[in-house]
DNA sequence: ACAAATAACTTTCGAAATGAAAGCAATAAA
DNA sequence: TTTATTGCTTTCATTTCGAAAGTTATTTGT
């Protein structure tokens, strides 16, 4: 009983079966702006996520090797959770992401939304190291 | 009676909510490596998305404007999709796909894709913009 | 110490989205 | 003028989804 995980060999396919849907890059894009997260913090951003949506895109992140979880230091009810190097890797996906809403979606995206895509045109390299180097830049 | 189109003003959400799927980002590959694609192409292309969902897509990246629907010139009963410049411009998040996926999905992707990751690697900015001005790679 | 609050889920359930298959109308090919 | 083809649409069973309520192990407040 193996699943079948991949559609095709296509490698923008395949990346979609693994993180293309309306959840999963959000997820990487709180992780990216925090570093770290706790199901309650993913819980409260903007979208509105449900509970069980959440922790199935979590735990399937965490099988894909994206992000990993890990107890809190002190209180043991708490999990926070991070990206890995593989999960990291997908800020250049993200930065295109918010390129093309600035681009395209101008009147509807926020003033921060904006400052990012601005700083991501100034320099784009440098500002994806930064991301990648998990400096918080909202 | 207005839809509610978008989750947030995050530029992010916002450009997932009109193509974060399964789909609409490999109908757009599909026409960055062809330009003009009919409704039989799309339907014969390796991850086989089925004519009721195609159809869907196909008008909602048409009602976004991602890409837009012509009378084929001689065949009244063909019709021929193609990007629009805000299609083409998905290009830089396409590649990046490529990339993400040639270095995680290595052993997985076909021979081809890597080809074009290859590439990507060798010289990015031309690369994209040759996919841009509808230069078939593949 | 003990009750109340909280974090991280899980469960339930109705609604929406999906895939597979069949059906259809207009046009083109034989 | 029959047959095939294209571009869909329809149907329907299955999967996925969101919203809300429920559960368990801690932790916090008194």
């Amino acid at each position: 009983m193996e699943e079948k995980k991949f559609r095709s060999h296509c490698s923008i396919s395949s990346s979609l079966d693994l993180f293309g849907d309306k959840w999963s890059l959000l997820i990487v894009r709180d992780l990216l702006y925090h570093k770290q997260r706790t199901f309650k913090d993913f819980s409260q951003s903007t979208e509105k996520i449900s509970s069980a949506r959440l922790s199935d895109r979590l735990t399937k992140l965490e099988h894909v090797g994206i992000l990993t979880k890990k107890n809190h230091p002190t209180n043991k009810k708490v999990f926070l959770y991070e990206l890995t190097q593989k999960g990291r890797d997908l800020t250049p996906i993200i930065a295109e992401f918010i390129l093309w809403g600035y681009r395209y979606l101008k009147d509807h995206i926020s003033e921060s939304s904006k400052a990012i895509a601005e700083e991501l045109i100034q320099n784009k390299t440098v500002v994806i190291e930064k991301f990648q180097k998990g400096v918080i830049l909202k």
